[in-house]
DNA sequence: AGAGATTTGTACGTATGTATG
DNA sequence: TCATACATACGTACAAATCTC
C-alpha cells in the first residue's frame, strides 16, 4: 500500500490513504483514527512520517486532534446564512491565531470576511457560517 | 528573544517573532526569510524546530516556500468580485490537493464555494475573489 | 559545460513532557 | 497508579533543485 521507494514522499502516500478512507466515508464523521504509534506500526514507518501525514489532514481541515485523546474526522457543523446587502463582499482567508482563539476556530478552519457597504467588517468561522442574498 | 523554559513552544515563538516582523511590514510582500540554518543559527534552535515555525507560518497563508530558491513573504493578489444572485450562496474551506493543483492554490489560501440557485457549484481562490451582490 | 555551494524536502532515530482514561 | 497518546525538541543523513563561479 505504501512504496518507499516511490517519488511520493511517504507522508503523502499515508495521508492520501487516510484521506480517501475519510471521504469515501470508510472514516465517517466523528470516527476516530489509529494512533500514530498504531499506523507507524502499520505501514512500517516512523511517526515522524505519520505525524507528518496527519498534519497534512489537518491542515486541510479534514482531521481534529484532541491531544492525548486521539485524532478524530470532523464532524459539519450546523450551518447559518449572514445575508449580504447591497454593496456588501465577502472573502475568505486562514485565522490569525488571535482570531482563531476569539472565533474558537478549529484547524484547518477559514473565516469568512464580510466587508459591509459602510465600511465596517465581521468574521465568521467558515464551517459554520455561508453568505448569501 | 526566545525562551527555551517557556510555556510556549520554542516554535511557535519563533512564528510569533516572524509573523510579528511581517504584520508591522518588517518583512514587506516578497521579502525573502533568513534560510532555515541561518534562523536556527541565529536563535539558537533546531533545524526541526524552525521547519514547525515556517510550517505555521505557510498553513496561515503568511508565506510561501519555494524550494530551494528560499521562503518568501506572501504578496496581495489583486481581488475580482463573483456576484451572488438571488438564492445563491457562498461559503470556504480549505481546498483538497486536486483542487489546489487545478486553481493554482498556494498552501495556506481557502476555496471560495459559491452554490447558485439552480443547484450548480462554482469553486474560486479565496487570495484572488471575493463575493458581492 | 561543469563543479560546488546553498536551500528546502524527506525520513529516520531518541528523549522527555503532559494530559487523559 | 499506570499505560496510552499526542506535543515538543534535539540530532543525523541524504535527495533534489537552484544558483554561482
Amino acid at each position: 500500500m505504501i512504496d518507499p521507494s516511490s517519488d511520493r514522499a511517504v507522508f503523502r502516500q499515508l495521508a492520501d490513504l487516510l484521506r480517501g478512507r475519510i471521504t469515501s466515508g470508510d472514516l465517517a464523521p466523528g470516527a476516530s483514527l489509529p494512533s500514530e504509534l498504531r499506523l507507524a506500526q502499520e505501514y512500517g514507518l516512523s511517526r515522524t512520517s505519520v505525524r507528518q501525514a496527519i498534519a497534512l489532514l489537518r491542515s486541510e481541515g479534514l482531521v481534529i486532534v484532541q491531544p492525548p485523546r486521539g485524532t478524530f474526522v470532523r464532524t459539519t457543523e450546523p450551518t447559518e446564512t449572514v445575508t449580504l446587502l447591497k454593496g456588501d463582499t465577502a472573502s475568505a482567508r486562514m485565522p490569525t491565531p488571535a482570531e482563531r482563539r476569539e472565533l474558537e476556530i478549529g484547524e484547518g478552519v477559514p473565516v469568512l470576511v464580510v466587508f459591509r457597504a459602510d465600511g465596517s467588517r465581521e468574521l465568521y468561522p467558515a464551517d459554520r457560517i455561508r453568505v448569501g442574498r
